[in-house]
DNA sequence: CCCACTTTCGCAACGCTGTTGCCAAAGTGC
DNA sequence: GCACTTTGGCAACAGCGTTGCGAAAGTGGG
């Protein structure tokens, strides 16, 4: 896959050619974390010849994106010199805005979370409060970041294990990692310095539209109908900023974090929605209308649901909750699951979401059960498609949120 | 989008470049028709420079497969050329294997039926006459078309409209199908000339493996188990064969052949499936199992199914066609297309399948019914999905079939 | 310790891509 | 008939990955 320049023309050049090949080497010195991965291995993995990669590495590098790290044992000849990304090259900031607090993370390139905060927040108070509230918490994080990285970098590490301890050293030095002094050169190594942020990303829950940023009606709340919300805060915080919808976020922050293939993430806490990886982009739909999935219907003359339909699974999942019922929760969940499963041919099943936080096993093995049981019936001939626990936890839609503007970088297609 | 050149890497590098624009122009030419497209009009179409264009053009014309078509009125100065595709350049054999009747259709490079068959056949009859009956029959078809073409240039026109009465006439030729004769120069200009084929496309019903060309179970022929049709058929034409699902097939005939976006097209005849496009492209899912949409379970409690669920839509619909109760089979149907729609958020519904043939208007407004009465519950922002009968008819999935070879040499992915 | 060998990787030349600058060709309209 | 507009090819160009080749940096046998 393959972004090109202009607008939705297709048409590709050479610079097209050439970010798309950065990219993608770009992407597998992220993957490689802070082990780091050589020049050959590069070639390899992208299908380049060992010398393409070493001038895309050669630009990297001056660039301040990746530096040279060891080298790797010999084995009878030059031992192969290893790479890796500069993390601190560059930051953005992840917002989670849900319906009664406010998540925000601040990331550097691989992922990690240098700095985050959290605050309680009324999603009914207005588009004015929730915008201050945005902007005033993006500042701090800012401030968070560069004070904690002038102290020692911070013990959390990115999304996959990761104990790593990578560069960073103390000393808020003045040493100016610029090769060449003045100019606009190569982003410098400060943490959490502004002139590193890409941008910010926030998601939310209610139907909207990514690629125009602007909100329909935040389920609850009419008051936000139509309201422009990417402009408004653009304007507001002078870097670019993206929206998306909370389990898109998710499913995007488990893509980049490793999850690989086709997988949907089902987010069960206050309501019941999806988010579709589909051979690893996410899809989202020309609406962002993809991954409505809690008002399916189940069944045809089951008890109404507040959105007007009968038999939703959301209404069906929500009540055996309410009835402490939480094994018949799982079972409803798992058949929405295998119809989705049947349907998409996806890889793995994601399970997320406060609820679902609340009793973790039960969900897993119950929606695992029903995805088992139908494989079995028909026959399964590739085994069954596994359902696990999202890793990122009550994290996840706010990192998620800022890979919405890292993500492209490394050739991660988004809107 | 963009396929690269090798494996599954990503890297790209010139080579790959032209052929992605070539394709991306190819592709204009194609869906501009007989009409044909002037050079400036691909320019910006495709986001290229006209120069880029004049040099991609040329070469298609020195290659055959594009020639000028006269020139479009003056708007103050010199008139545009019109350029336009020679269908006459490639050919592609689409194979529609159903359980009692094999459809075999002859297609041009823009998708235009040239000769078309068709014979009953048992698929339970084992693989060795299955594969016999598609040799023979596509032996015959090159014949026709080459004996039609011989004649005369037939009316046909275009995959779109196409009440097609084709050519297809009966005697069987002797024409030999022998690849290698002379050289290999520019494609000639001789429609259903054997050299200007460019494959043998499959489709057929049960679970299969699209990447390696492998049958799964055959639904009710348990003797196609693991059968590597595509290379039992390659080996026996000696042209590439490529094998898909049915649905996938009818879908890619319908992206092709001028649907644009997203979209489901569900299919009810003996059994309820689906093929799915999603922005363009067909998603089969990383096993070809994705468009599993029949045995859906939409009444948690309701009858049972051969496949072992109880209530799956296939179930339900196809109960409700045994007792009569067209209108009630088009609810249970419209209630798993909008489900679908939901999770998918897609850009249309199209119907096919002989069971829809066979009452038409019953079905499209019953599942357009349920989607517009959902859509309105929910608020529709955006209107609701269209529900429409798929064009193609009874030939859809042969063609669709054809398109399995057309459609990579416009840029079209496929597997 | 030295020398042959292997392996990595950068420099230089190259082929080919789309791009830019320029001009001939082919119309319109006064 | 002449000024103007628009198309589209030729030639030079910049920049991409590729190829050829040699320096650098190891291993391992004598």
């Amino acid at each position: 896959m393959y972004r090109t320049n202009g607008a939705a023309t297709g048409g590709a050049n050479l610079p097209s050619l050439r970010s798309h090949n950065t990219a993608l080497v770009l992407d597998l010195l992220r993957t490689a974390g802070p082990d780091g991965i050589s020049r050959l291995e590069l070639a390899e993995r992208t299908g380049l010849t060992p010398q393409a990669v070493s001038k895309i590495t050669a630009r990297l590098r001056a660039e301040g994106l990746a530096t040279e790290a060891g080298r790797r044992a010999s084995t009878g000849g030059k031992p192969r010199t290893v790479l890796r990304l500069v993390p601190e090259a560059g930051h953005a900031i992840g917002v989670h805005l849900d319906r009664d607090e406010l998540r925000a993370v601040l990331v550097d390139l691989d992922g990690t979370v240098t700095a985050q905060r959290r605050i309680p927040l009324d999603l009914g108070a207005g588009s004015d409060a929730v915008v201050d509230a945005v902007v005033r918490e993006t500042g701090r994080l800012l401030a968070d970041g560069a004070e904690g990285a002038a102290r020692e970098p911070d013990g959390t590490r990115g999304p996959r294990t990761a104990d790593g301890t990578a560069g960073a050293r103390a000393t808020a030095g003045t040493e100016d990692a610029g090769p060449s002094d003045g100019s606009d050169g190569p982003q410098g190594a400060r943490p959490g310095d502004v002139r590193t942020l890409l941008g910010v990303g926030v998601a939310l829950p209610g139907p909207l539209d990514h690629d125009r940023g602007v909100l329909h009606r935040v389920t609850g709340f009419p008051e936000w109908d139509g309201f422009p919300l990417r402009d408004a805060l653009a304007r507001r915080l002078g870097v670019p900023v993206v929206v998306d919808k909370d389990t898109n976020a998710a499913a995007l922050g488990l893509a980049v974090g490793g999850e690989r293939g086709s997988f949907a993430y089902l987010h069960l806490s206050t309501g019941l929605g999806a988010g579709l990886v589909l051979g690893g982009t996410v899809h989202r739909g020309a609406r962002t209308g993809a991954g409505e999935f809690g008002h399916q219907v189940v069944q045809l003359d089951g008890p109404p649901c507040p959105c007007g339909n009968r038999g939703c699974v959301e209404a069906l999942c929500l009540a055996a909750i309410d009835h402490g019922d939480l094994p018949g929760a799982a079972r409803v969940l798992g058949v929405g699951a295998a119809n989705l499963a049947a349907l998409l041919d996806i890889d793995r099943v994601l399970l997320g979401g406060r609820t679902v936080a609340g009793a973790p096993e039960v969900f897993v093995r119950g929606v695992a059960a029903v995805l088992d049981d139908r494989a079995r019936r028909e026959g399964a001939t590739d085994g069954t498609v596994p359902v696990t626990l999202a890793p990122a936890g009550a994290r996840a839609v706010a990192e998620g949120a800022a890979q919405l503007l890292l993500a492209p970088l490394f050739g991660r297609a988004n809107g």
